[in-house]
DNA sequence: TTAATAATATGATAATTATCATATAAATGC
DNA sequence: GCATTTATATGATAATTATCATATTATTAA
């Protein structure tokens, strides 16, 4: 059983508002477990009858649309909360969340959310702000996929991988998202994401090795983004 | 000075977990006042130190984009709050707040709502709900606008005004947006929007009195929509 | 290892949507 | 009330993006 207060989750979420008690309480009614790549930790309908802490590795929270497109609304990673959403609102989840990588990730129970919600202020008002927080998020990812094309979509969504996510030895991203996914973030049609990709590989704002994809020209990225 | 027991707001908002005594504490610290049709309540960048109760009128939360064009993120009607987010993040507000007709509005100053926070448990979580509520809705209209055509989405818009909205005499939608704001709502061109309209129009799902809309066939703009 | 399957890539084309031009109608200011 | 400005409307065209077709390359399973 892992100790919640040396977790990265702690260090980076809500869960820092809790006392050293209220950490040694939470260790006790956890629960741990590891998902493979690929599988999900709960899909659109489930009821989440909890909060999941993302100690290690990532996510992506996606929507399937009526035309059984996948529309990814966001990722999640290592020191994030999963699952409040649905839990807050006593909704079932709108959201499925399927792993990018292999993942631990801890389930604390509702009861246990609730109980905290109540006897701390601050992890109440911590949970406010990271959803404001995601709300904020929502607005302007709204605004750029109705604003800008595909191609300035593509060159931001490159940019935010670069700087929220890992990176392999030979500077490639960690994060394995297929093509098809990568159009799901954009909101795109799976070969226009591929073509604006190689179009970016033959200008040498990227490169390509195999499936992977190294960010090489950050700031015609960003001018490409109008990310000034 | 108006009567918090009575209103409409906290009739509709997480103002209803309020009890009685800090229903009368509330009249007493907050301001009242009117907010004229195309004037704005705040706008992006501005601090907002406070909520505001919307006791009659509507108005639209919107974000400038980098190109020029205003994006509609929100309405917020009658018995609604407004300015939560950014006070909650005590962050500059990112939408404008613009009066789409005339409007009274309350401002309950952030000392008194986050002393609420503190004493009312029910108050807190009828806030986190709301917000949850509205973190759901971006993530929908998200989909929407990446995954559906432009028909669609103002299908889809016309729906929501014609179910949610108050209308006139002569059964035409009593919100005025005008052409660019639809478009503004629907993430796309003003000629575009207003193409599509006459198209409505001529095949009788909408009638088109002046600048006036009139909800004619909602069931084949359901159709049209993809809500089953 | 080899066949089968899935993912990536690219060309050709069609569909959607934006932009520009211009006309008409409505609202506003003097 | 009339001139000016603004909003709505519609046509013509260009730009963007999706779709379909078909290679090519990787991955998986037998």
């Amino acid at each position: 059983m892992g100790n919640c207060q040396q977790c990265i989750v702690r260090e980076f979420s809500s869960l820092k508002a809790l006392s050293k008690d209220e950490l040694i309480k939470l260790s006790e009614c956890k629960t741990s477990f590891t998902i493979k790549k690929g599988s999900s930790i709960f899909e659109e309908g489930d009821i989440v009858n909890g909060v999941y802490c993302v100690a290690s590795g990532a996510c992506k929270l996606s929507k399937l649309s009526a035309n059984g497109k996948d529309q990814i609304i966001k990722l999640v990673k290592a020191g994030e909360l999963l699952g409040q959403r649905s839990m807050i609102s006593d909704e079932p989840a709108n959201l499925s969340a399927v792993a990018l990588e292999d993942m631990e990730v801890c389930f604390i129970p509702k009861s246990e959310v609730l109980h905290m919600f109540d006897n701390n202020n601050k992890f109440s008002m911590n949970m406010m702000k990271t959803i404001c927080g995601d709300l904020k998020e929502a607005s302007e990812h709204m605004v750029s996929i109705s604003q800008k094309t595909v191609k300035e979509r593509l060159a931001e969504t490159l940019i935010y991988l670069e700087e929220n996510f890992k990176k392999n030895e030979d500077g490639s991203l960690h994060i394995q998202l297929s093509r098809e996914e990568l159009a799901g973030m954009i909101g795109t049609a799976t070969e226009s994401c591929i073509r604006l990709l190689s179009d970016f590989n033959k200008n040498g704002l990227i490169g390509l090795i195999g499936k992977k994809i190294v960010i090489k020209d950050i700031a015609k990225l960003k001018k490409i983004a109008d990310i000034v």
